[in-house]
This record gives structure tokens, sequence and C-alpha cells, in this order.
DNA sequence: AATTAATCGAGACGGTACGTCGGGTCTTATG
DNA sequence: CATAAGACCCGACGTACCGTCTCGATTAATT
């Protein structure tokens, strides 16, 4: 069946991918958008140039990549509860944009509409994710009965999202996250975003 | 009193201030961060590159304050409700990210980051301005009894702004804003981040 | 004897030596040196880089050995008579730099010095075989008693071939090389230096 | 009279001219042609790149007005008779191949020809000038009733040129130009080209 | 017949230089 | 003085090529 037919020349080296997308990280942390050049890239990941360009069209798109493989620590959990899982995701979504390379990883995300096709990009990369986690949790709800059918998940989502990009971007980067803060910034706003408001049986 | 001393040489070209702004913005729209450069603006406003950077001291500033003068359509209106005052500001931002040079401007907000003080200048001059709206705002709905004093305005607002944000950010830069759109839009939010709860005489 | 023993695995494939060294050709004749690529070269012949690498160690010496290919056209006639022998030779050389590929071979007689080893394999490869050329006719020469023994030999084929190489460099690519053309500058050149003087019993 | 007109703009800086020529020919002499770098010769001319491609369009005719310079040493004396501006043309051009830069001049002069345009920038830049010096001298000749007016004077200068190049080419990078070796070897080809053949009256 | 080993086409690899472009500074001549 | 023009130094960009390496696929000579 299906030849995974190996295509002909030397086959792209396996490590490379990894390699690169972690110096680039890492480069951007350290340096930030305007300090971050492809050369110091290459050779961090110890690798030529060209092996960079060969995967990635440009500067931005490798970024991009980069950012968007953190964003994949976003998962859909099934807590049981409406309020459990939107306080989950919350969390799970403040600490992306704290833990490990801290403040970086929300810069990284905002920086991303520097360039003409970073939006799109974005939109293909992040956006498509994250309304894939919203109609997860929207769904359940509503099979559990949490939620009224005309109740708006979408506007409860962007809130959500939205309250908490405006959040880290106030704190400035030198807020720290510790697991009391985020899970008590996340009960908070979960808390006020659904109050009793929305309950379908109230 | 202090007289306004004018200077010996030559005065300031009265003009070149506001030239040299709308020359910024429009390259800005046309071309994007990217494809914004100093050179073209100078050209653009028919200005030498000297007498930009006497004014602005690099490439950012300049950008932001381009965008900031657009900004600056956000005012605190009282309309003699908390639900009212809340859903002219998010129309108004609303607009203030179509209106003009439509998509831009939201993304002119964002890539404010993509420099070393960016955030910084992004503090000063719209979070600030941004969170005195707020405070009016909220201490105007304690005054009339509206919002009972443990109510969290701060998260309210992040809210809000954040959630409009992240619509905007949704729709792409094609969604086009009517008057009838923008007021649905904010209507609902309003409704939805009001609702029954926070009232406090609920 | 020696038996040829041939080696163990896969032969090399027969036609592709002739195949690259024309294609070498070739490729230089149309793009020139700054031009000349051994992808291209490769992709003409219609064999991968790692064969072409196997035979040349490099670049340089496969462009040396393309050309000197060319050169091996000249050759020791013996026509009886130090004026025919010279003549000869010169109408040779004039031809080996204008026939079939041209003026390319001239340029590339002088190319062959832009690399460090260049110069080397140039002494190696086409100065020793002119230095035995000039020796065989100057030995039938004095043979013949054409030449006293103190005429320097040496110098008269350094104007030779010099004023050869000058005079097509003056011309340019466009001069045609009829036969008529080449036997009267060889005729000329061959008079302009022999004249009486070095006619051993003048 | 006609106003020199200063541009506008910040004029060139006087020095960087030069500065650059000369450091060009010395990174050559150094690393020879394959080694030749701009970004190294910006360096070294404590100048930027940029600075180097406003007056130069690529590395070849930087280089191609480096050597063109250093011919310039080539000038036109008048000694008296044929055989003493001929001896003086020799010695000169030997020693423009040897002295100061040693070798590399000469290699600098062949190696110009590597590139598309290299021909025909030599064309302009080093054999109108060896042209130029040429016929003056045969004028003078002519004059001085020294030579026949049928007498082929480009043959004779082409010899005279080719022969010179032919014999460094032989004598490779280490051969050692001292005042008395100079002198023998131009004397000994002027003697061979001249003879007593050439003479308009014997 | 099975094994061994050199060669083949293809093309990715680590490097290095290219020529271009833009940032922010500096230097003129002209208001 | 401020201005317009534009040259300056710097350093990153994305491209192209070098010479090497690594595949899977051939193709004999040797077991």
């Amino acid at each position: 069946m299906e030849p995974p037919r190996r295509s002909r020349g030397r086959p792209r080296s396996p490590g490379a991918e990894s390699r690169i997308l972690a110096a680039a990280l890492e480069e951007y942390v350290e340096r930030g958008w305007s300090g971050f050049t492809m050369d110091a890239v290459a050779r961090r990941a110890g690798v030529g140039k060209s092996t960079v360009y060969l995967r990635w069209q440009d500067k931005l798109v490798l970024l991009i990549d980069a950012v968007s493989a953190h964003q994949d620590t976003l998962e859909d959990v099934d807590t049981g509860t409406l309020r459990g899982d939107l306080e989950h995701l919350a969390a799970t979504l403040i600490h992306s944009y704290t833990e490990t390379y801290g403040w970086a990883t929300l810069r990284l995300s905002i920086d991303v509409f520097s360039a003409p096709h970073g939006m799109r990009i974005y939109q293909e990369k992040v956006n498509r994710r994250r309304q894939s986690l919203s109609r997860g949790v929207i769904a359940r709800a509503r099979e559990r009965g949490e939620l009224a059918d005309d109740f708006d998940g979408l506007t409860l989502f962007h809130s959500l999202y939205g309250a908490i990009t405006m959040r880290m971007i106030g704190h400035g980067p030198d807020w720290v996250a510790t697991d009391r803060r985020v899970n008590k910034m996340a009960a908070e706003l979960v808390d006020f975003l659904l109050r009793e408001g929305p309950d379908a049986d109230s």
C-alpha cells in the first residue's frame, strides 16, 4: 500500500528542525525582535543559513512557528464543569504567557503582526487552534445543560482571552507567575465572566 | 510672563510636524511595518531625514505618535448610565480600530511592541489614557449606585478592551464597520459583561 | 605484467568523463568564469555532483582540464625549415584561440590564474607543453644550421606567443579567423621576428 | 566662470576613494582573488560597504581600478633614440610587474578577465593607454628617421609587451627584480626585436 | 546465487560572500 | 538656527555556490 516513497536525495537531517526552532526561541527571548537575526539562529543551532531557509521562507514565519510550537501547550481538558474547563484554560494560557520563556512568549504572539503576512499566519496557526478549543468547551457545556442554547460562547472566549492578554500587558514583564497568583487570577476572571447570568437554569 | 522666547535661527517650519505624521501613517497603512522606512516617510512629507530625526528620536516613537494621535479620539462621555458610558466607549474603540485607516490602526497598536522600548512607550501613551478613562466611568457608576464597591472595575475594562481586540483580530481586515454593526457589537458585549450580576442592588 | 586489475565495484560510467568536460566547456563559453557553476555543469552533463568531484578535485582543475584538452591541438610539425615550423606553430596557436569555441579559449587560458593553485597548474599543463614544442623546433633549426648557437630561442618563442596573445586580446572576441587572415598574421609575425638578423650564416 | 556647482548633500568624503583603492590592492596582494572580499576591503579602509558600492558597481571594477592605478606608472619618456625609448618602456613594465606589490600586479592584470565585463573594462583602461604610449614612441622614431614608414610598429609593441608578460609568467612569483636583471632583460629583448632589420637606412 | 564494494543521480548540509537595503548620524549649502 | 539633500558606517537580509555528505539504486567481480 501507500508506498511512503522516500524522496531521492539526501534526507533532511532529522534533528535540525527542532534545533532551529529552539535556537530561534532562545535568540528571540534573549535579544528581542530587533536583535533577532537569522545568522545568529543558524549559528546557535549549528546549522547553515541555507538549511534554515530551506524550511522557512523567511525570518517571520520561523519566529511564528517557534511561538506556535509553544502555543500548543494549550489543550482542552474535560474537568466535568464549564467553570472548571474555563479555569483550567485560563490558567494554562496565563502560564504559557509566563512560564519558561516568560514574558517573551506574549511579546512574541504580538510581534508576529509586524509584517505583511504575519496576520494571516497568525490566523491560521493560533486562532484556528483557539477556536477549536473554544468549541469543544462550549459543546460540552451545552450537553451538560450548563449553558443556554442562545448563549454567546464566542463572546465568552474573546473576553477571556482578551482580558488575560490585556492584564499581562498591563502587568509588564516583571510580574511573577506563582501558581497561587495564576490560579487566583484565573478564578476571579471566570467568576466575573460566568456569575449567575449564563446559567441555563437560573 | 514667560515670553515664548522665539529662539534665534530659522524657526521650525510649521507644517512639517503634521505633514510628517500624516506621511508616516499613510506609509504604514500602505506598506506595513516591515515596509515602513524613514527615507520613504521623509520623501513623502517632502522633508529631509534630519528634520524628522530632529523631532522624533527614532522610527518607533514616530510611529507611536502617529497612532496615538488617532487613539485620542477615545473620550470619556457621561451618558448618565454605566451601560451607556460603556457602550459609547466600546463603539468608539471599535470605530477607532476601523474608521479612516481601517484595519491598520489595530495593527499599529500591536506592532508597537516590536522594539525594545515599544512596550514602555505603549504603557505611557495608550495604557495610561485607557486607565484614566476607565477610572472616570467606574467612579461615576459608583456615585450613581450602579456598582457595588467591591466590584472589580479593572477586570470589566480588561474584558471589554480585550474582547474587542480579539474580535477585530478574529474578523480580519475585510470586516466592514457600519454604524449598525458597530452599535450592535458594542451593545451585545456590554450586555454580556453587565448582565444582572454586577448591579449593586440586585 | 601488471594485469590492469579491474577494481571490484561498479566501474566508472564510460561516457561521463567526456560529457562533463564538454558540459564544462560549454557552460564556461556561455556564462563565463563568474557564471560557471559546478551545479550547472553537473546538470548539463546529466550527472550528479559527486560524479564530478570523484574525478576532479575542484572547479578550477576541471576548467583547466577542459581548456588544456583544447590546447593539445598544438603539435610540433617538422616542415623542413625554421620559418615553416614557426609559421605552422603560430597559425595553430591562433586557430586554437579562435576556432570552435572561439574567443573563450583565450579567456580560459587566462582565467586560469584566478585561483591560488591556478598558476601552478598552468605551469604544469600549458607551459611545460609549450616549452617542449619550442625546444624541438629550436633543436632542429640548429641542426639545419639555420640558427647560431648563441641565438636566444626562448626569447623568440616568448615574443611569438606573447605577440599572438596580445594581438588576440587587442582584436577582441569579434575578430573572425579566416584561414587567409590567420596565415597572413602568422607569416607577418614570423617575418618580423626572423628578418635577416638571426640567420647563422648572414 | 562655470561655477563648479557643488552638489547639495554631504560631499563625498575625500579620503575614502584612495583609501579604498589602497585597501583593495593590499587585500588582493595578501589573499589573492579567491580570498578577496568586499567586506574585508571595506573594513580595512575603515569604510562602510555602501560607501564602496556607491563608487564601484561591483568587486571586479573596483579591482580593475586598483590595478590600472598602478599601470599608470607607465609613461612615455623621450630618451632621444628609439632603442632608448623602448628599453625604458620595457624596464618600466617589468618593474610595474615586480616592484612594490610584486607578482600580484601581474596576476591582477590577468585576473581581470575572470568576469563578463572584465575584458571590456580592460580594453578601455589598459589597452587604450598602452596604445597611446606605443604611438608616441613610433611617431618620434619615424620623425628621427629610425624607422621605415612601412615598418609595423604595432607588431613591435605586441612582441615587446607579450614577451615580457610571458617571461614573467614563466619566471613565477619568486623571481627577484634587481635593477641589473631588469635592465639586462630589457636590453636583450630590445636588442632582439630591433637588431639591424628595422633600420630605415640599412 | 549471494555477497561485496565502487559508482551513480539526487539533493540536503555547513559555510561564506555576494550585492542590497535600511537605521540613525553627520556634513554640506541654502534659507 | 533649521532645513533639504544626501553621503556616511554599520549590520542584517535573503540568495547563490562551494565542496562534502548521505541516501537508495545500479552494476560488476568475487565468493
